[in-house]
RNA sequence: CGGGGUGUAGUAUACCGGUAGUACGCAUGCUUUGGGAGCAUGUAGACCGGGUUCAAUUCCCGGCACCCCGACCA
């Protein structure tokens, strides 16, 4: 890809109106641009990043034997109404028509998704269900904040799983708590993440989330120093002690919260009566849990882990480009991007006529983990530089793709 | 939702009760090219409604938007 062709650029400022620095090195490299509070267009480079979170997730759930769907944000409230949460979920959107019929707009899917998986599993030979999806969810914050980190309107992957005994449940909830950690090693924030005991909320008495830990955080958890797991605020307050361990020496931490798991068991089974005959003849009730990832909290999760004073430092997975490619004093870097487009490699070709510095200062800004300067001065060699690091290399370009390609 | 703050060009900002200035950006031209180049010319602005006043971008009231603290939060 043309640098020059590339829509949306940098700017120089940083927005007056946003604290985070992932939302503002976000805005500055063009990578989103703000609608309102908490609602963000993904420009070109942004969204490249989100897609390649989405695969990584993707292909982890597919792995523990998740199935893609897609439901609609545009619900009946009927649906609502059953479970109750039409009046209780405070941050609801609730729309109307111009006949005054009432709907939600998805704020979560438990409404949607258990009504269809009644339809389609009656007996326990049709059970366990995994079904996930990517969807929009709509959720009036009283206060967006934190750029992507709190937004009215996100991504989500949603996961939803239905046994036909808790046993089957607990056993499936450990397997996607295993696929989350390689999700986020994958994603290059496993180190950072706890795996951290929490309240259920209006979900379930128990749950556990995954913390990013940063000083961005809005969550405060308590590190165990004897396991490693982690508790968040409520689970201290009520019990004081690692509810992995029973250890009771804590580190406290702020983190953010990029995913969370719930055994949700019959709470939004039995409203919608979404039982199975099992083999005995009985009816059971059909044990639910769900699991979510923010996919936008995610990405500006990285950028609040890894960046430094020049921008952002893309984790080789996600980056929007792994290889950036600057052409200087006139030397034309077309034949070495051609090699690496020939290695199936995407790159990113800054081509523009602007000075040096400007470059520099936008592959800095950028983040992509690899940079390679085409120069009279570097002559037939080419220049190599990791962006998490300081040094550059001077090799051949063959040595280049060697090195960055593996 | 409670409390506080701010609304001036595409962005960041300045001044002002009497027709708005700077920087960056953008456009054009020339000169430049290893860490956001130089010169010249040009482009573009007071959130909305009401009030006070001879006169309001400036003061007052209301609305809206955005930001911050708290509450809330799958």
């Amino acid at each position: 890809m043309k640098q020059s062709e590339l829509f949306a650029k940098t700017v120089r400022t940083f927005p007056k109106d946003e604290e985070a620095i992932s939302a503002k090195f976000l805005i500055r490299a063009g990578f989103v641009d703000k609608l309102m509070a908490g609602v963000y267009t993904l420009l070109p480079l942004g969204l490249r990043v989100m897609k390649k979170v989405e695969q990584i997730i993707r292909e982890e759930i597919n792995a523990v034997g998740g199935q893609e769907i897609f439901m609609p944000s545009f619900q009946p409230k009927e649906n609502w109404m059953k479970t109750g949460r039409w009046e209780t979920m405070t941050d609801l959107y609730k729309v109307k028509d111009s006949s005054d019929r009432e709907f939600a707009l998805g704020p979560t899917h438990e409404e949607v998704v258990v009504p269809l998986i009644k339809r389609f599993a009656s007996s326990y030979k049709d059970l366990p269900v995994y079904v996930y999806q990517f969807q929009n969810k709509f959720r009036m914050e009283l206060r967006s904040k934190g750029g992507l980190l709190r937004g009215r309107e996100f991504m989500m992957k949603d996961l939803y799983s239905f046994h036909l005994t808790e046993g089957d449940l607990d056993e499936y909830y450990n397997r996607v708590k295993e696929a989350y950690f390689k999700i986020f090693d994958r994603i290059g924030i496993r180190k950072k993440t706890y795996f951290t005991f929490a309240s259920g909320g209006t979900f379930s008495k128990y749950s556990h989330e995954f913390q990013t830990v940063t000083p961005a955080g809005e969550d405060t958890i308590y590190v165990c120093s004897r396991c490693s797991l982690a508790i968040n605020k409520e689970i201290k307050n009520e019990l004081n002690k690692c509810a992995g361990c029973g250890g009771d020496d804590f580190k406290e931490e702020k983190a953010i919260e990029v995913g969370n798991i719930f055994k949700l068991k019959d709470k939004y089974t039995q409203p919608f009566d979404f039982s199975v005959m099992d083999d005995d003849g009985k009816k059971r009730p059909v044990m639910m849990g769900c699991y979510g990832i923010g996919l936008g909290r995610t990405m500006a999760t990285v950028i609040e882990v890894s960046n430094d004073e020049r921008g952002m430092i893309w984790p080789e997975e996600i980056a929007p480009f792994r290889v950036h490619i600057i052409e200087l004093d006139g030397k034309s870097a077309k034949k070495i991007c051609a090699d690496f487009e020939k290695r199936g490699e995407e790159i990113l070709y800054d081509e523009r006529g602007v000075s040096p510095g400007e470059k520099f200062a936008d592959a800095d800004l950028i983040g992509i983990p690899w940079r390679i300067v085409v120069s009279k001065k570097a002559g037939s060699k080419v220049e190599v530089k990791n962006r998490a690091k300081a040094q550059i290399k001077l090799m051949e370009p063959k040595q280049a793709m060697k090195l960055i390609l593996k």
